[in-house]
DNA sequence: TAATTATATTGCAATATTACGATATTGTTT
DNA sequence: AAACAATATCGTAATATTGCAATATAATTA
C-alpha cells in the first residue's frame, strides 16, 4: 500500500484533488500569488522570487502545469508562464458550490 | 533535504498550502461532498460511504481536522463530524482573490 | 561558432503520505 | 460487569514528495 486509490472515486473528485494537491505547498502557491502580482504573465524570474534553487522551482512549475493550473509558452530564449483560468475556475466551482449548500443549511448543525 | 521549507513562506503562503493539501486527496473531498450532502452534520456512517477501511478513514478525517476544514464533537457513542466555516472561508478567499486580479486583468496576456 | 542565458531533466537522499491489520479507547447496552 | 458499538492509535510496508547538485537542452548573443 501507501498509493493513493483513485480508481475507486469518481474523476470528478480525482480532479479536484489533483487541483488541491497541487495548491498544497507554500512555494506553489506562492508562485500563484507571483503570477497574479506581476503585469499578466511573466517570463522569467520566478525563480529570483523564491528562496528556493532552480532545478526545484522549476519541477513546481511543473506540477501546476500538470495540474492545469498555469501554462507556458516559448518565449524566444525563456519561458512566459501564466495562469491557466479553466482550471482555476474549476476548484473555484467547488468551493462555490460548497458554499451555497452551507448557506441554505445554516443553523441546523453544530 | 525532503521536508518542506515552510519557513521560508509567509505564514499565510503556509495556511493556504495546509488547506489546499487537505483537500488534496480524492478521499477527502468525498467527505467534504458527503458531509454536504447528507442533512447538517453527521454522525458515524462515512466508514460506509468510502472504498477504504475505517483506520484511513479516521485518518483522512483528522486531517481535514487539523487543517480546520471540519470539526466534530462526541455525540454519545460516536462522533458528529461537520464542515468548519473558517478554514473554508479562507480558503475561498484565496479563489476570489485570484478570479478578482485575473478580471481585472484580461486580455493583456498569453 | 563559442560563450552566455534560461529552463528542464536526471539521480539521489531525506522525509512525508497512504493504507491497513491489530489493538486500544470510550460510551452504550444488556 | 460483560458484551457491543464506534472511533482512534500504533506499527509498518509501499509509495510519493521535496530539494538540490550535476548535467542536459535550447535559444541568444558576441
Amino acid at each position: 500500500m501507501g498509493a493513493t486509490k483513485t480508481d475507486h472515486f469518481t474523476a470528478n473528485q480525482n480532479e479536484l484533488a489533483v487541483l488541491a494537491k497541487a495548491l498544497g505547498h507554500p512555494a506553489r502557491i506562492a508562485i500563484m500569488e507571483y503570477l497574479l502580482k506581476v503585469d499578466a504573465c511573466i517570463c522569467g524570474d520566478i525563480v529570483n522570487e523564491l528562496p528556493l534553487s532552480q532545478p526545484t522551482v522549476s519541477q513546481h512549475l511543473k506540477e501546476l502545469k500538470n495540474a492545469g493550473l498555469i501554462k507556458g509558452s516559448i518565449e524566444g530564449n525563456s519561458i512566459c508562464y501564466c495562469i491557466n483560468e479553466p482550471g482555476l475556475e474549476k476548484i473555484k466551482g467547488f468551493f462555490e458550490h460548497i458554499t451555497v449548500h452551507l448557506e441554505k443549511k445554516r443553523n441546523e448543525c453544530c
